[in-house]
DNA sequence: TTGTATTCGTGACTCATTTCACAAGGACCC
DNA sequence: GGGTCCTTGTGAAATGAGTCACGAATACAA
């Protein structure tokens, strides 16, 4: 346990163990060995045990990883103790879609509203999350509690939103419309964009480039 | 230039530099500089520069870069210089969103089918493009020459799916389940998973880490 | 209890990526 | 045509990430 800075990559790998450990548990596994979590995750045993290692020893040397224990752990170290209040800005088709995922829920993100300009959805719900003004966003972030936000508006009032939400209060922006958004302080930003992966592939294969798996 | 490797994270900023310059394309710009670039990427001068440099040289010292035949470049190192055919297997929520996502044909992307098991939705038009039957999806890949795939479907049938679309003759899918896919020789897989960027932020907003800005 | 097979934890190493610093090349003004 | 800015292109240095190899700890069988 040497405490190193925590890399992005490496926090995409506990991500990966977590979700595997999820699958685990819920299938009655007692323990599992750094090797079987590495062939999930895309990885190796030895980054594995050392990713893990930079947090503790959780591990029992010759039997492997106790399976619920390490799942608990790294639902701490990720920060999913309690699940974090969400909402969708732009309830469009992406954002209706968003709104549908259940597996939101499960993964410790409740979305507790969402946003839009169009008077046609305004007071409607959609799949059972209100849909309330954007005129009202300040002040329904503070008294819902609202601490993430996911961005599927268009290009054009991106920035602004994304600058009213930091004003509010958000604590982090999913963003999955194509702007790139400024660096707020206190406002983590991590964005999906679709195109980007997209060429991601497309460079790969012009290359020749088998390598085959990334992410999931 | 010194032709490295070229690695995952420098594709990605190459995307990102593509990006920006179709924008200044659009707007008429005629030369860039390293340090803008940098700006939107999210990068340092310096990192661009030396990612340019891998493939030859084309700024003109004390300018900058050319922002068209840049652009051109960067299209045809990430083998963009004719569009891609696609196609989305699942036209539910998330894969009626994605059929109806027009910035895929202006980014190099053309969705020609969809594919679904449900027979309310065979044979129906989806923001015009035709649901196809799943049992056909090996002779209508091949029929009409689709090189790419959307995996949109729910988790028990993905790895199924992925192996026929490989089997099929598909050189890339891009994964929206949350089910790792096994790689295949000859076949890019990338996935994007939402509740690993959600997970991301968690993790970064209570370890108190401003730096906001990865992606978009 | 002893021996053998596992599997973790970790320091040393290797490889990759990023940053730094600055010379080289061109634009532009006078 | 000479001087002055700028900004690129690029080796060298610094930093960071991932791999390897092996000792330590434990399980289990005989
Ligand atoms: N559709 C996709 O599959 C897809 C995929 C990736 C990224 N995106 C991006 O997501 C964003 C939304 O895409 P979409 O296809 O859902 O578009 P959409 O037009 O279907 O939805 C946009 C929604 O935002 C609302 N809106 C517009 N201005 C607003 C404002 N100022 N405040 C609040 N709400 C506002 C609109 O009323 C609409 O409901 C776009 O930026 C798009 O590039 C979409
Ligand atoms: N909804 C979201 O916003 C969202 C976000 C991220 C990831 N995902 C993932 O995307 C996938 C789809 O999610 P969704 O919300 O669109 O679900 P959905 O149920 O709305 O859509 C799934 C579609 O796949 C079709 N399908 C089922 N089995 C099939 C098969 N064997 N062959 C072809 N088609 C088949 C169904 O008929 C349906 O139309 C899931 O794996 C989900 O985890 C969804």
């Amino acid at each position: 346990m040497s405490t190193r800075k925590i890399s992005d990559s490496m926090v995409r790998r506990l991500s990966g163990y977590l979700r595997q450990l999820r699958f685990l548990a819920a299938e009655g596994r007692r323990v599992v060995s750094s090797q079987e979590l590495a062939d999930e995750a895309a990885t190796t045993a030895a980054q594995v045990r050392k990713d893990l290692s930079q947090f503790g020893s959780f591990g029992q040397r010759g039997r492997g990883y106790p399976v619920v224990p390490l799942r608990d752990e790294l639902v701490r170290i990720l920060g999913l103790r309690r699940p974090w209040r969400a909402c969708v800005v732009g309830a469009g088709r992406l954002g209706t879609a968003l709104l549908g995922y259940e597996d939101f829920g499960k993964r410790g993100f409740e979305i507790v509203a969402a946003f839009d300009v169009d008077p046609e959805l305004i007071g409607k719900e959609v799949e059972g999350i209100p849909v309330l003004s954007i005129e009202d966003l300040e002040s329904e972030i503070r008294t819902r509690g609202i601490e993430l936000a996911v961005l599927t508006v268009p290009h054009g009032p991106a920035r602004r939103i994304a600058d009213r939400l930091a004003e509010a209060g958000v604590r982090g922006i999913l963003n999955f419309t194509p702007t790139r958004l400024r660096a707020r302080p206190g406002v983590s930003i991590r964005g999906m964009d679709i195109a980007v992966e997209l060429e991601g592939l497309s460079y790969r294969i012009v290359t020749g480039g088998e390598p085959g798996g990334n992410g999931a």
